[in-house]
RNA sequence: GCUCCCUUCGUCUAGAGGCCUAGGACACCGCCCUCUCACGGCGGCGACAGGGGUUCGAAUCCCCUAGGGAGCGCCA
């Protein structure tokens, strides 16, 4: 079987975390069978659909580089397909028109909540012969007795009592159609084969059953796949902070992080943690995808990213920092190589809004220090070891950071201290703060020039009062 | 209220009846490395929701209870 699988968000938000999961899963599921991959658009809800929603969800999925292979589809754009099959369903006896008023149908719920029912429609217009000039509905027939089975990859075999399900509407009346119909018309029609989706959907498979019953076709493979949820277990939502996938871009997370973290969860491979694309890809299967819900867990996200952000392609992640940069105000072109720069700096940021922040210095001179570490380091016996180091650099024959290791070490030697009552003035002095990446390659990389003024300015300004 | 789903460390998870004294990862806490911060290395803390069965043997299978989630729309 040729494998087709497909995402359907509806455009009525961002891309959150949870839809990419699902996105993901789906994408990994063909990617992995050499299928095919389908986007497709779910905004029959005019109301709430918005094309803002739209691009948002299209930028998330390009950011994390889910790329489909047909798509995206509209809906909307699908009205007279939708309106053809359900006169289809009429004709054969599978659908019936509803007059009913939705005043008649809320008292109708309101009665048998009180008596402790499962509110469904009561079938009051099935075989009505009369056509009353009201508005109408369309319904789907669903078959009053029996049971169905929903084979679910995920979560076994899950069976329905047909009692609990009612005719639901397939049509409003001005015609368009509602969601369990469209997408049971949409999968046939695209042929997918799969069906990989939220959990939430399990209750809505077993009326889709019933129609593509009714249509006489043979229902795809079903795969639920669990709920992401908040911290407080609830499921996952605004105020459980950056749940659009393009904020945590914003904050500096790496695709491949988020992909990495998204994938772990619901899903894993023994104790394996790190996981490329391409290995995702090779490795997925649904057997290995849990029925439980997982929470989102920051922390791991960090980790993950700081692991990208140090075994990344240097050259690469200065790409995606130069416009954090570029947002501190910083020019690059005062300054070292930005490729050099995040070689010293890999693995000491969790994000690139971090890394950015720390290696700002390397492009200007800061506006006053780290409180603690000129507290600490920038007292009166760092004075000596400064003034000595200063003078040291200003006569190096070669900036290279063997040179500038060899001084620091020297002077230090001269005047029997340790290494870091040498280094950390120094580092304070030219950086504002006590934590950088080596003192020597930080001096080569700040320049010598910028170097000497910042040790001079320090001893001016804050050592002479000391 | 009814129906469906879920339940292993705080979190993500390994676990397909004996390999489990329950493994890994994040977080946290120590120690080591060290010019700082990180990285890295080593160690620590920490879980089978509860109760019944089945079995020689159960984290694994069954039932009940509890807790959590979802659905019951002319939303998707």
């Amino acid at each position: 079987m040729t494998v087709r699988t497909r995402f359907a968000p509806s455009p009525t938000g961002y891309l959150h975390v949870g839809g990419a999961r699902t996105a993901l899963f789906s994408w990994l599921y063909a990617r992995h069978h050499g299928g095919t991959f389908v986007l497709r658009i779910e905004d029959t809800d005019l109301e709430r659909s918005t094309p803002e929603a739209v691009h948002a969800i299209l930028e998330g999925m390009a950011w994390l580089g889910l790329d489909y292979d047909e798509g995206p589809f509209y809906q909307t754009h699908r009205f007279d397909r939708y309106r053809e099959v359900a006169e289809g369903l009429i004709r054969s006896g599978h659908a019936y028109r509803c007059y009913c008023s939705r005043e008649r149908l809320e008292t109708l719920r309101a009665e048998q909540m009180a008596r402790k029912e499962k509110p469904r429609y009561d079938r009051h217009c099935l075989g009505r012969a009369d056509t009353p000039a009201t508005p109408s509905v369309v319904r789907f027939l669903t078959p009053a007795e029996g049971q169905v089975v929903v084979d679910d990859q995920i979560h076994g075999l899950v069976t329905f009592d047909n009692r609990e399900l009612d005719d639901l509407v397939i049509l409003r009346p001005d015609g368009s159609p509602t969601y369990n119909f469209t997408v049971v018309v949409d999968d046939v029609d695209m042929r997918i084969s799969h069906v990989i989706r939220g959990d939430d959907h399990l209750n809505n498979t077993p009326r889709q059953i019933h129609l593509y019953q009714a249509l006489g076709v043979t229902s795809p493979v079903f795969a639920h796949v669990p709920m992401i949820h908040g911290a407080d277990g609830a499921k996952l939502s605004k105020r459980h902070g950056a749940v659009s996938v393009v904020a945590y871009r914003d904050e500096g997370i790496l695709p491949e992080a988020l992909l990495n973290q998204l994938v772990r969860l619901g899903w894993s491979h023994g104790d394996q943690e790190i996981f490329s694309l391409d290995e995702m890809a090779a490795l997925f299967d649904l057997s290995a995808v849990n029925a439980s819900a997982s929470v989102f867990n920051t922390d791991k996200l960090l980790w993950l990213n700081q692991h990208y952000l140090q075994t990344g392609e240097p050259a690469r992640i200065a790409r995606l920092l130069s416009p954090h940069l570029g947002r501190l105000g910083i020019d690059l072109s005062q300054g070292p190589n930005l490729v050099d720069v995040i070689t010293a700096q890999q693995g000491r940021a969790k994000t690139l809004v971090e890394l950015a922040g720390i290696s700002a210095f390397f492009y200007q001179d800061f506006e006053g220090y780290d409180e603690a570490s000129a507290k600490k380091h920038l007292k009166a016996a760092a004075r000596k070891p400064l003034t000595a180091i200063a003078t040291a650099l200003r006569t190096l024959d070669e900036w290279t950071p063997e040179a500038i290791h060899q001084a620091v070490s020297a002077i230090s030697e001269q005047l029997g201290v340790k290494m870091g009552q040498v280094a950390q003035p120094l580092r304070v002095a030219v950086t504002g703060r006590a934590a950088s990446p080596g003192i020597d390659v930080t001096l080569w990389l700040v320049g010598r020039e910028a170097s000497l003024r910042r040790i001079d300015r320090t001893l001016e300004t804050i050592l002479a009062e000391v």
